[in-house]
DNA sequence: GTCTATATTGAGATAGAC
DNA sequence: GTCTATCTCAATATAGAC
């Protein structure tokens, strides 16, 4: 399975996603100035050059990783947009959509925590917060489609999307730290339904959905 | 200058603060390993035998943080879980005790986050896990005694439980990369509510919580 | 040119005076 | 508890023999 962008199933592609992974994993275990060019080519079993003519340099192997998966991720939001369907279905769809992208490139994630969270370590400026923007955006979209159609309750629609997210969050973390041991899709939806119904007993019946 | 003999209580404290907080800075920021003794000391505006004598050594100094700050969590976990009252407010207690504790205690949970993210860096083993698990056994605690009592629905305590840790790390995330501009308690106050409520329209009037 | 022996450096850690 | 001064040790850098 070619999941990774540029398309054609080449040899040439071959090369640049044995790259690319070996480029990823290193950067996450050993940090990105830690790593080296040589590192990353007897990795991937190719030579210097090779490197050199798709990327241009380290930075730009690493510019890649970064905005082949922004790309990817922006897909998959765009995807769900023109989906139609009411509100609650369209949040699942959205999750399930960026939790498949997650699982497919737990190692860039790693990566980009790795990054996010830790010592600067010289690595290329990237605004990692795009992800989490755009996210955000796709989320509260939906959700205002919610409430404007009387399917969501009334209130703060910023607050609902930070539920959603946070929903998200805790599933992802759980299949980071500990390694496809998560709730995987299903506990996902699971979590979601929850949300969208509320904890509390309600004083009536307990919504089917 | 240098006030020897009837050393003070509060000056050795002082000294011990500003060594933890100075190490804790330049983990941060410059990673454990690549953080020398002599840069948390003259960070701190001590000498190395000060160190020494406090934490014995680098490997101390890093655990009596962590330490530190685990037992400051357990103090604030066993303090709710003695409190009364509904599990609603219960669960709204613990989250906000601890939520209070993470802005406390920023540049260590910072500092977690890189560790345990980051590239391992040679840092003394440190079981992360362990802030996450007891968390998540005090949120179940408490999610279970709401649904024996009624106050919560019947169903996977578990789940609920994961929902209501996916809304604390939301609201500890906008702080974490926001700085300061997150939602604050009162956020996740009302964040809490609404996953409690839940978001879909459940049909009648909206509880008042 | 390469190899081995010897500085040099900078790390964590300590001794003993005060 | 804190200081000055010093130690041990490993990684690197360099010199000079071969």
């Amino acid at each position: 399975m070619r999941s990774t962008a540029a398309g054609a199933a080449h040899e040439e592609t071959a090369a640049k996603e044995k790259l690319l992974n070996a480029a990823t994993d290193l950067f996450t275990r050993r940090g990105y100035s830690a790593t080296s060019v040589r590192e990353i080519v007897a990795a991937a079993g190719v030579t210097k050059p090779v490197l050199y003519y798709h990327f241009g340099s380290k930075e730009g192997i690493y510019r890649a990783i970064m905005d082949l998966t922004q790309e990817a991720f922006n897909v998959r939001l765009e995807k769900v947009r023109r989906r139609g369907g009411p509100a609650g279905k369209k949040l699942q769809s959205l999750l399930e959509e960026v939790f498949d992208l997650f699982l497919e490139r737990l190692s860039v994630v790693r990566l980009i925590f790795a990054i996010y969270y830790g010592p600067h370590q010289g690595a290329p400026d990237f605004d990692f917060n795009q992800f989490d923007e755009a996210f955000r955006k796709s989320v509260l979209e939906i959700v205002r489609e919610g409430v404007k159609s009387g399917e969501f309750r009334k209130g703060r629609a910023e607050d609902m999307a930070l539920v959603v997210m946070g929903t998200f969050s805790v599933a992802t973390e759980l299949e980071l730290s500990h390694a496809g041991r998560g709730i995987g899709r299903n506990g996902l939806a699971r979590l979601l339904r929850l949300v969208l119904n509320g904890i509390a007993y309600q004083g009536g019946k307990v919504r089917a959905q």
